[in-house]
DNA sequence: GACAGTTGTGCAAACGTTTGCAGCCCCTTC
DNA sequence: GAAGGGGCTGCAAACGTTTGCACAACTGTC
């Protein structure tokens, strides 16, 4: 910020008060403030408010190595599932005087690496990285480094590094478990990438409760799209229609497939729930208010972000603590897009009523 | 980023070379390059690269008093408007090599004082607000220190200041108009907060959109809410229910406060748009997935970021330039929320068919 | 071959802090 | 009253750059 008054100055204080810049420097900080004699420090605090002292950052910074700011790493900020999280972790950071610097990578592998390198030359303090793939380069370094940071929403086969996620595998199965119990036995999957834990994990929740369930796999209804978003799930919905299967439910990874999900639908001339029950996952802001309100799995995004924030300050601070995997209860959010089973018949064609 | 390895600085790639640091740094600045031997210049390259070295941005940034940051305030990362705006504001200025620090205030005053005092201790080359108010004292006082500064989404009263927002008042104009041709001669308005630049020009773009069409204001459809959200566009539309007075379409003055008018028409058992029409406004992320799909007027979020952006990077490079408000034209989008009116009587209550 | 002009490099100060060390003063204690 | 100690404050170096200035070494010109 280009200011057009002179900048105040150490100096400038310790001038008007007559005691040396440094007496004023252990008054500012509040680790030092008790070396130095009351009645002084009340005067120097006068006169730094008089004068309207702002601390220099950079000198601040650049002596000690400490920037006070952290790196938050996000796929895609239109993505309306990474606004609660970084409000929470810009929450509880301001409060401790740290400021976040975002990137947006676009999930391209370029960019993060540009970013990473972009924070680390910043000097920030930490990072949360929410574009983690199962096995990441960015992680390795960053584990390499020694730097503090800590994953959300995404982790790594790597252990020993700190994250906030929801129990993937959990929500997977209490959707299966939840279509199972409405009668549905021919339950398709619409899968994220199978790169990103949250793509792998959650396929493998829907695994999972399919044999809960004493269901059996059918691969000609499942479909990997290769990105969380709407095109893809219409994409993958579309090869699933393609196989000729019969199923009453589908299954998507995210909320944003299962709008694509929808989409495919709805050129098909089905109706959901009456016809296939669809369901999604992060419950990301506004789905109830989608045209049939989607049922989804709910991910705390805001304590999510909050938490990973927390986290993150405990290894700035002590940076030798093991590392902390933390792992938010999911819930599933039942509203209007499942039901029962549609009388579809074998041959996949809907029958009449 | 606690870096383990001992930092590379100019002077560790200058005692490799055999060169002063001042070389050095004459080589690695672009805009000094030429000044020293194509040999040497070389020689200098090869070995930072070689050793890794990486600037200290807190050192250039002390010396030159530029900080390749800037500051960029939201009143709320939850709103899903406000990613995409982000997102074009990142895109621009990584390129350039700024880094974007967001904070986000809540709509709260204090924050936002807060918020900018640490953007200008953390002395950010410029700001992005899109928190601004009618009349705005942080602006005022970014105005004084002479920040270059851009407004996004909102204006200000004060004249002189650059902005990008989308032109409000011919939105609510479109919106109006087209409601009037379909037939609608009760128009009831859920406006957003005055004083704030949007819900301001919104509200009088609908007041003009109803002397366009000859149609006069009913005061007693129109309803203010506090903030714009959900919450507040509901209660809204609830008071201009109990108003009794008929009406068959209901313009909110965002998105968010359309989709509160929604849950309104519901819970009185009124469907929209068979009963009432709705429209909002913004055509933030996923409205057309709404129920029913939102009529809106679409505002270039990922632009308006960008744009800001751009002006952003050109006050900085040279302050003395007039300031620019940028006007992007917005364009009505017509789905589903908005069809001819219903048979409403005059009495309020509805005509049986 | 001397001179002016140009080009390339080194020198050192400065940016604004923080912090180990030294020294002063005053107080206690014997 | 002298020695010792503790509490405050000043001093100066350091963090890693950038940049005006000085100066050395060339180049070209007459």
């Amino acid at each position: 910020m280009q200011t057009h008054k002179p900048r105040i100055t150490l100096k400038d204080i310790a001038r008007n008060v007559g005691v040396h810049p440094s007496t004023v420097s252990r008054v500012l900080n509040p680790d030092t403030r008790k070396m130095v004699t009351k009645r002084i420090a009340d005067r120097v605090i006068h006169a730094s408010e008089q004068l309207g002292y702002r601390p220099n950052t950079f000198a601040q910074s650049l002596r000690t190595n400490r920037s006070y700011t952290v790196g938050v790493m996000v796929p895609d900020l239109t993505n309306p599932a990474f606004g609660p999280i970084i409000k929470g972790i810009d929450n509880v950071l301001e409060q401790s005087g740290y400021s976040v610097i975002v990137a947006n990578t676009d999930n391209v592998l370029e960019k993060e690496k540009r970013s990473v390198d972009k924070f680390h030359e910043r000097q920030v303090d930490g990072l949360i990285i929410a574009t983690a793939r199962r096995l990441d380069d960015v992680v390795i370094t960053c584990l390499e480094e020694g730097t503090p940071f800590v994953l959300v929403v995404r982790s790594t086969i790597e252990k020993g590094v700190n994250s906030v996620v929801s129990d993937e595998i959990v929500g997977g199965q209490m959707i299966v478990s939840h279509l199972a119990q409405l009668g549905h036995k021919k339950i398709a999957y619409v899968a994220g990438p199978q790169f990103l834990s949250t793509g792998f994990e959650r396929y493998q929740g829907y695994l999972q409760g399919l044999k809960n369930a004493g269901l059996e796999l059918d691969e000609d209804l499942v479909a990997i799209g290769d990105a969380f978003t709407e095109a893809e799930g219409r994409q993958a919905a579309s090869t699933i229609n393609a196989n000729k299967k019969p199923f009453t439910a589908i299954v998507a990874a995210n909320d944003l497939m299962a709008l694509g999900c929808y989409d495919e639908l709805i050129t098909k001339g089905l109706k959901c729930p009456d016809d296939v029950s669809v369901v999604g996952y992060d419950d990301m802001p506004f789905t109830r208010h989608f045209n049939p309100p989607l049922t989804t799995v709910h991910t705390p995004l805001l304590d999510v972000g909050m938490q990973a924030a927390r986290i993150l300050l405990e290894r700035i601070w002590k940076p030798e603590q093991p590392a902390r995997a933390l792992k938010l209860q999911p819930h599933l959010i039942v509203r209007g897009s499942t039901g029962i089973p549609s009388s579809y018949s074998e041959t996949g064609t809907k029958v009449t009523n």
